[in-house]
DNA sequence: TAGATTGTTAATCGATTAACAATC
DNA sequence: TAGATTGTTAATCGATTAACAATC
């Protein structure tokens, strides 16, 4: 990780975009205010005044910040303004459905190209992708200099397809699959396990 | 929530349990230390030991912890002993990926229900499953006391849904709609979004 | 102007870590 | 026994909040 902004003033960043980009949508106000943000997040507004206030001021005192203008702001310190290609990997049900998901392209992402290690898969249309053989994914990934890619294997293969992407170049790794990955310093490695999230909560629930 | 046990030490306990599991599988060996169990999840052992030291005291001096035992322990806290229904609402292709996963039912979770509002799609079958009319949730959910959601549907139609489970007697919803959901006080909200992920790595990258 | 809201400081709160006596 | 590792305490570190001068 780079600077001296701390990663969960980061993690909160892409959740403010999201809201003001539907308030944007909404399109009944031009401003917003640390209030207001707060409250449909449930986060305090000071909180969100203290995390924007490390990239600088963006708002005006007595009427807030200009929607737009932040929702902007916020896309360059996330580096949105471009849009990043990922490479996913597993074409099975989990891979079908973010294959399909509409919701990657606009916000900044493009699945271009998808890989499975199964005959049977290869070679099929996905979304109007074609399933790439898994040997390709080194070469692709390195011609194409991709820095971002998804894991949608079973845990068993996971670590595998990890050690290969990061081999190609693959700086960012988002991983479906339920096991901890290792990755070298300076690769960047997140999860997405329903289980975890579930199991979670089970705690606060009466069997 | 409930009690004063810190919500992410909670948090942690199902990562701790999935290690553990897998360690367990391995079958090399009958116990472990929280220095072994963090060094492979890159946390310190000095954390670990703590979290746990909030439910009890399960390991011995010199030794460290036996691996079944703390499982099962673990199992205990996060009351995962007896098995979770869960109903799954939404049968798009994020939907249809979730009823064939097969990660849940081995790690507590059985997704019993699948429901959406398309007429192409109620009556169809998903994994042995057949998608119901969404007009049945509510009767379903209270006879049947499911506590647990998934919530699989768009965006513009999650609070929707999140308002149906809620009023039907749900307490746990974890939502894949890139939207905040409002919910009451004693009801339970996880996300998953992927986007909110990979935004946060792209700040870390060189565009 | 009066009211609203920012950006920032200092105080508070909470989480993590280092260290070690206890003990297996 | 000697070595290893726990559970816990106290210290450190970091994040959140309250408060308010500045100012639109």
């Amino acid at each position: 990780m780079a600077n001296d902004i701390p990663d969960i003033v980061i993690g909160r960043l892409p959740i403010y975009l999201r809201a003001l980009v539907y308030m944007d949508e909404e399109g009944d106000k031009v401003t917003t205010s640390s209030q207001e943000l707060g409250s449909r997040l449930g986060i305090s507004s000071a909180q969100i005044r203290k995390d924007l206030s490390h990239f600088g001021e963006f708002g005006k005192q007595g009427t807030g910040y200009h929607i737009k203008y932040l929702i902007e702001q916020l896309r360059q310190i996330l580096h949105l303004e471009h849009d990043w290609p990922v490479v996913l990997v597993g074409a099975g049900y989990l891979g079908h459905a973010l294959a399909h998901y509409q919701g990657f392209k606009h916000r900044g992402f493009h699945i271009n190209w998808i890989f499975d290690n199964n005959p049977d898969k290869i070679g099929i249309q996905m979304n109007n992708m074609e399933v790439r053989d898994i040997r390709e994914l080194d070469d692709l990934v390195r011609r194409e200099e991709v820095q971002m890619a998804i894991i949608a294997v079973p845990a068993s293969a996971a670590q595998n397809i990890a050690d290969m992407l990061v081999e190609a170049g693959i700086k960012s790794i988002l991983s479906y699959a339920p096991i901890n990955l290792k990755a070298p310093a300076g690769v960047q490695v997140r999860y997405s396990d329903p289980v975890i999230l579930l199991q979670r909560m089970t705690y606060y629930l009466e069997p």
